[in-house]
DNA sequence: ACCTGAACACCGTTCAAGT
DNA sequence: ACCTGAACACCGTTCAAGT
């Protein structure tokens, strides 16, 4: 049964018609700006100027709009399965997603903590492309199916433990000269934290890209190794199952 | 001035007198039984049975009650900065943590989250106690501080990064004997998921004791040589600044 | 001085009433 | 059939009124 000829939004329509994507970019455009736990139903309608019922149309409650959200952060990363250097594209992408990470600083508990609340199958697909294109990537360049999701893993648990680490200690007063100012460490009494005091400096020039880049090289050279056929410490062969 | 002799609590007093430790250890109950959003200050008055009002005395609002919350469960942790075997304390302690993430997994996006809301500096104490006590006890083991705090990151950065991957893949229908039903993986369309798919058994067969041994040994190996000495492939010595 | 609870300004979501 | 908005059952937190 042929649907009535719908009028298509021409451009004299008055309001440019919701739709999913304008829902989610505006959705991630608040939490960007206000912060997650300021992104309510009523906010974003606001937003939008629509009637906060109106988004009940594109996600069924506040948690599938913030699945969406991680979807569509997740959307802006690039990856390759065919790439010609696996290595090369890994690389490129843990990049891609620290930087993801330093432009949506207020999505990154969306991304590390929504897996957490529904089982990988029944998640947006949105949320598991990445793995499947790395996966596919890896089985590419030579690794059995098993091993690919071991080596995901690897890759997706250093990662994910990077940003995390970058983002704690991200510096909130850049413009304060003294380190230990700056970092606010001055109020944690020397006698229980030595260490953490007299580290001010040290904690104060965090490079992330160059930390990444080296624990990168770690990763991926064992990554080759394993590929390469040379037996790991104590893992199992390439080819197990 | 002497304060005014105080009532002591006697077994006679009806009320058993709240207090913060009490406070805090019923809102992890509350939150290990029905999950963090959940947790409200009126659900917890209400379990307590108190006016919600009178939890403002033990942490400013639900942000500082989240931060304690935190700070109690990452108090569970015992790390001996003088342990005479550092990699064996390092080896324990991430057990420690993954045991702590599987006995309470709903308060696992605290321990990865609240961390990135506040400044190190201005965080409460109880939340950088283990990364002093772990920073001790890699000085003591022979570490210049600046490689200590440089080796703590990527131990912290994997551990954490293991805990979001094993806390992922965990399957809510145990008792489901087909793997892909188990995972809910007949929902994806294997057009575009052909991997993920077909590596459904692999995925069911998730060892993430193992899974966290592996990486240690790697980890810890790794750490072992740059302290005895041998440069790492383009890893600054360990006597850098 | 401390504690209590009414009140305020919000929430997410249901559902009946409109078109 | 779809959209709208009133209404419900909650929130966190302020603050005035009690003791």
């Amino acid at each position: 049964m042929p649907a009535p000829p719908r009028i298509p939004s021409s451009p004299g329509n008055k309001k440019p018609r919701l739709n999913r994507d304008l829902v989610l970019s505006t959705a991630l455009k608040l939490v960007d700006s206000i912060g997650l736990d300021s992104l309510s139903m009523r906010r974003l309608g606001q937003e939008l100027n629509c009637d906060p019922m109106a988004l009940y149309r594109y996600a069924a409650n506040r948690a599938e709009l913030l699945d969406g959200v991680t979807e569509l952060v997740l959307n802006e990363l690039a990856i390759d399965p065919d790439a010609s250097d696996w290595q090369r594209q890994l690389r490129a992408t843990a990049h891609d997603v620290r930087q993801l990470a330093l432009r949506h600083p207020n999505a990154v508990p969306l991304l590390v903590t929504r897996p957490l609340s529904t089982p990988l199958g029944l998640r947006p697909l949105g949320m598991l492309r990445p793995l499947e294109l790395i996966v596919a990537l890896l089985i590419r360049a030579g690794f059995a199916p098993a091993d690919a999701l071991h080596a995901y893993r690897t890759y997706y648990g250093f990662l994910y433990g990077h940003i995390l680490n970058e983002l704690q200690e991200l510096v909130v007063n850049p413009e304060e000269e003294d380190p230990v100012l700056r970092l606010g460490l001055y109020r944690l009494p020397s006698k229980d934290f030595p260490h953490l005091r007299s580290l001010a400096p040290v904690l104060a020039e965090y490079d992330g890209a160059a930390e990444l880049d080296e624990g990168l090289d770690i990763l991926l050279t064992g990554l080759a190794q394993k590929l390469g056929g040379g037996p790991g410490p104590q893992l199992a062969g390439p080819t197990s199952r």
